[in-house]
DNA sequence: CTGTTAGCGCGTTCAG
DNA sequence: CTGAACGCGCTAACAG
């Protein structure tokens, strides 16, 4: 016996009547007699008939599929924005489709053209680092399908945004630095394509604005998130003629990453260099020191998300809203900014 | 301007040529003249025209879409498995459809309806702790769709499967505790219906009789994962008058839950009893005492489950093959578990 | 090399 | 209340 799809024509012929009345039948429609909807319901139920999506797809346009697109899985943030947007897009009723980009920009064209493909009713999108020609995401505004930029986003496009309060949350890992002694606060900033760099950027410059602490140009390191890098950072940093006494990474991979380096280099953290990252990766509680950082609600952001990108479906497109959810963060000071008097574990 | 998919007749009018010949040329169909096939491809280029997948699934009967079905989001395994099964999947050119079923055997029946809905060329299963009858999987079966079980499996099914080395994983961690001194160890089983749970029980009755620890009834609680009830079990294990000294718990949130409980009753983690888990999860390494646990490959069992599913469809139907595989897993000895004298993090 | 026709599974006219 | 006919976007079989 060949594996068989169960289609209405099948429970047509059996019943011996015409496709249209099973169909009717099958989506409840009201001008039916009894008997023959109870026949083809029963029908359909023992032979396990199924409605095809794709087909249903092709008549009404739409796939009820929402597609999301994630630029890595090394840190532990995108995963969960998954879970998060999984569960959102299951309560409305969307099936979701990832693509991961793998920080390539040729990949991420590769993406969009998977979710057109698969006529998705709306995308949200994180962007690589590399990405700074955006046309492959206007195709989806030309198509009409709605896009959400999550954590990454596109400043160029105008379309919902959800992130975090960078800037807020820089000024106060930084602000929380300074209050533990720290006056030489270096920052490994991140690539300037992506506008969070600048956001938390921006908070670094208005702590030390606020505290009264001059901005050097030496201790502000841009960075492409390549890790192979930090090393090279790092230990220019540390042999620089005035030496920071903390450092502020742009992300916990790079955070850890740097306290190898300062390790290896004899120094002792944070009695000689503090170090705080961002994000709060399920490792930076574990590596010795424990790493202070700002944790970011990545479950809520994918579900807002998929909020919104459901809110710009069900819209029509001359709605289209470019709302922005900023979402809150909470610094979690740990052992690698901690003097050692105090003696907690987070 | 409305939003508008292009499809094969726009750019076949407006190059006043047949669907064909366009269907063709963007097929890289051999005979075609060079130039209308260049004509095609430009012009496609230009409209962004995209293949619809929907039609397209219409007529080969294919999707290039696999289902996965996980029972929880609760824990860290599942999503890690997803990770995994992505990257392969995406590998191998195909979409991947998540559905959870929140440990609800209706939940579950549902979600085979999506997958079957969706044409899923293959789905993964990990089954819900409810699941006792299998007629929602048999479906599969009978419409010619591979299903692999991983983690969870359908014994009465014979399909592939991925697991891990339960039992022998059990066996080395009641061993680690017999070596660590301990005589009376608890076990709380997980329910039967999940295949795994009398696994890992075997593997905790075979370490007890390789090193003669006679095995007391009273101290196996056989335990349906509802955390709330561990309260309960663990209590009545404290005050048995032959109290356990140790406590191997089916998996991480229980053992966490059940360290907790400990702790209130006011007894020393691991002197008066020592607990150990089952999987690793990331919260495992943070708890005080950092848990004793069992890691899995959660990753490489969702790609090696995409593997099997993907040979399965390459497969004729009469050629399909029920592989079991097996993979190893990892010992990890934390301080719940490690005498005072030691004082080591891991 | 190209055009015509048919049909994938379904819902939706339009006629009874 | 029911059936026949059409079309969603696409590929394949059959003519030229």
């Amino acid at each position: 016996m060949k594996g068989h799809q169960t289609t209405i024509v099948d429970i047509a012929k059996l019943l011996n009547i015409s496709k249209s009345t099973v169909s009717r039948a099958l989506t409840g429609h009201p001008s039916i007699k009894k008997e023959t909807k109870e026949a083809v319901l029963e029908l359909a139920q023992k032979l396990d008939y199924q409605r095809n999506m794709h087909a249903l797809s092709l008549i009404t346009r739409k796939s009820n599929t929402l597609g999301i697109i994630v630029p890595e899985f090394i840190t532990g943030y995108f995963p969960k924005v998954i879970i998060g947007a999984q569960e959102a897009a299951a309560m409305a009723g969307y099936n979701l489709i990832i693509s991961q980009s793998n920080e390539s920009y040729a990949t991420e064209v590769e993406n969009t053209k998977v979710m057109l493909a698969n006529q998705v009713d709306g995308v949200m999108i994180s962007m690589t680092k590399e990405t700074r020609n955006f046309d492959h995401f206007s195709v989806f505004g030309r198509k009409g399908i709605p896009v959400v930029f999550y954590n990454r986003i596109c400043e160029e496009l105008e379309t919902p945004r959800v992130i975090v309060d960078d800037y807020d949350a820089a000024f106060r890992i930084v602000e929380h630095l300074i209050k533990t002694g720290k006056k030489r606060i270096a920052h490994l900033a991140g690539p300037s394509t992506l506008s969070m760099s600048s956001r938390r950027l921006n908070g670094y410059l208005a702590a030390l604005k606020k505290y009264k602490i001059q901005v050097s140009d030496e201790l502000i390191i841009p960075y492409d998130l390549d890790m192979d890098k930090v090393k090279i950072y790092v230990n220019h940093l540390l042999q620089l003629k005035k030496r920071p006494d903390a450092l502020f990474a742009i992300n916990d991979p790079t955070a850890i990453e740097a306290i190898q380096v300062i390790k290896k280099a004899g120094f002792k953290i944070p009695r000689d260099i503090a170090v705080a990252g961002f994000t709060n990766d399920s490792i930076s509680a574990l590596i010795e020191p424990s790493l202070t950082t700002i944790s970011q609600p990545a479950e809520k952001i994918g579900a807002t998300a998929v909020e919104l990108l459901v809110d710009q479906i069900n819209r029509p497109r001359n709605q289209w809203k470019p709302i922005i959810k900023v979402l809150k963060t909470e610094l979690i000071i740990r052992d690698s900014t901690r003097p050692a008097t105090t003696n907690n574990r987070s």
